[in-house]
DNA sequence: CTGTTAGCGCGTTCAT
DNA sequence: ATGAACGCGCTAACAG
């Protein structure tokens, strides 16, 4: 079943079924017709590789997260996605936007920009912290050159400017300083603090901004407040047990999302302390689910929604990139239940 | 650059390069080792569309959900993923796994199987409850029909089973049942219940678990005491409400998913009631936050990890069907803090 | 507005 | 084990 074979049915040239379809060009109205009838009783469908070949493009858009499960990226990749798939694309019809999960892993990170490079992707959107790892750093942004020399649109969405790219990037580090800053605010001075995994620019610059606002305030920042782990619930429910093996005294724990601040809650429930009578807690992102804890989470909200319509529509090539080519996006504190002033 | 390229710099035929890309053919080493080293030199990669078209056949995979951010598809998107994502595509390299959502509406998911089948994709899985209206199903059955006929393997995972592909399904209904007798057991005896949309299959096949349990133990089916709304946490806090107007003596909430629950049991604290003291509430699906709600939820835990990876390597043909192409997921009951015995 | 022609880049015969 | 030749199905110039 080929384009030949609808052309024969509804007596017109490849071309014209061609032209027809992907509707880029002035076509009859009566051999329009005559040529979706013949379509739609051949029930036939174009073939995207022989296309894409022919045309030196394709339809489909990718869109990179580090982790799929986690509603952070899931927002994300919905804006994102839903400002793609309208119709638009080549044969008149829909883009495939496409999401793939890296799983926080550099190598398959590079392999899906490979793979969609090799797809010759009209666009893709890379969402999230990156790693900081210097050789990957190289080998990412390499491969972004060739994909925009290639005439893919290259789009980053919450994650960190980079030179090959249009980026729209988090205010993560001034978005931790006024968190830890309210914190400070309300008295405390002995704040744990979970960060994220070592690598991720996201962990970093929320971490400095932390660092910031403790120092700013003359508050010395002891590592041993500080641990690490991965972006997940039972990360910060252990890292929470372990902040206070360290230092019981602390009177704040400030984690590097919400998922996290999760898992430091019911740490905190389960050492038997209250919260925010004994313990306040804070996290980052303002997921749905955060307004939902008990107490209702601290945290600053970042527009996942927002900057990932916007990253589409520039991936689309709907909405001016900004000036420069990087625009920062801010977060809002959102004060709740979970922080409150320090025991006496 | 092209495969001709390649072959120039070393020394062969494109028919050489072709061979070793695909390491489908037995090619002598030290000609292997040239041709790698010239396609290394030359950052050559292969172009996706021209194989696609000349071997008639994709390294796509799609994977449709209906809310890409909702945990529960993420989880199990993930778990495909991974079980497709590793090598043993075309081309020597990795199969291009990818995430389409539809957001819940049939055209979007028709649009995407046809996208899909355009691309010739090499299989498609199918998440979560399906569509009931007629003329939807039957679009469906069509599309998946012919991609089977062209070669596409498809899988439905967390979705009834279909003539036209292998299912892997979750038993709703036993588990809601089991869940609504949970309850009973402890005494519960008029029960709200908060359905998710209509026309879902998920949604019919919980409520229906409900059902049989209430009749098993001659309980009343007041249709005053269900309310439909949609998968979300808004819905449930909504749908509380409205069931506490309808009819303030409930002593116990069952919400469609846990999500539900979540804005359910916000609903009850809001309205100055104690769970599980005034009011029990129950959820389905056991995500990860489940456990941090306060008290935690009760609820059924499905395998979405497990199911998901079970798909996905049945779909890529490294796994034997389930006998009949059907195979029944359970659920597990996990009682927790959200449910008690009514007041008095 | 429509038909004709010539590739797009690669996989796969068929030879050798 | 390797090369030559053909065609996959479609689009894009170019005529008309």
């Amino acid at each position: 079943m080929t384009l030949a074979d609808v052309a024969a049915r509804a007596q017109v040239s490849p071309a014209t079924v061609s032209r027809v379809l992907n509707g880029n060009y002035p076509v009859a109205a009566s051999t329009r017709e005559r040529v979706l009838r013949a379509v739609d009783e051949l029930d036939y469908v174009l073939n995207g590789p022989a296309s894409a070949l022919a045309a030196a493009t394709s339809d489909l858009v990718g869109i990179l997260v580090n982790d799929i499960a986690d509603p952070f990226f899931g927002i994300m990749a919905s804006a994102i996605q839903s400002e793609i798939g309208g119709p638009g694309g080549r044969a008149g019809g829909e883009r495939l936007a496409v999401v793939c999960n890296t799983g926080g892993s550099p190598e398959r990170e590079l392999t899906y920009l490979t793979l969609l490079q090799r797809q010759r992707a009209a666009a893709v959107v890379l969402t999230g912290g990156a790693i900081e790892d210097a050789a990957h750093v190289t080998a990412v942004g390499s491969k972004l050159r060739k994909l925009v020399d290639a005439g893919t649109r290259v789009v980053l969405c919450g994650r960190p400017p980079a030179p090959e790219a249009i980026a729209l990037t988090f205010d993560n580090r001034g978005g931790g300083r006024r968190l830890t800053e309210h914190l400070i605010g309300l008295g405390h001075r002995r704040l744990g603090y979970i960060a994220g995994p070592e690598e991720r620019t996201t962990t970093r610059h929320r971490l400095e901004g932390h660092r910031d606002a403790l120092a700013a305030h003359g508050i010395e920042d002891d590592p041993r407040r500080t641990v690490h782990g991965r972006y997940d619930r039972a990360a910060g429910y252990e890292a929470t047990l372990e902040l206070l093996r360290r230092d019981p005294s602390i009177t704040a724990v400030v984690a590097a999302n919400d998922t996290v601040a999760l898992g430091a809650c019911a740490a905190l429930r389960d050492s038997g302390l209250r919260i925010p009578d004994d313990v306040s807690v804070a996290g980052f992102d303002d997921l749905p689910f955060s307004i939902d804890a008990v107490p209702a989470l601290t945290t600053v909200r970042l527009p996942l929604a927002e900057a990932g319509a916007r990253a589409g529509r520039i991936a689309m090539g709907r909405e001016e990139p900004p000036a420069g080519g990087i625009a920062t996006v801010g977060g809002e504190l959102m004060v709740r239940g979970s922080t409150g002033a320090p025991r006496e």
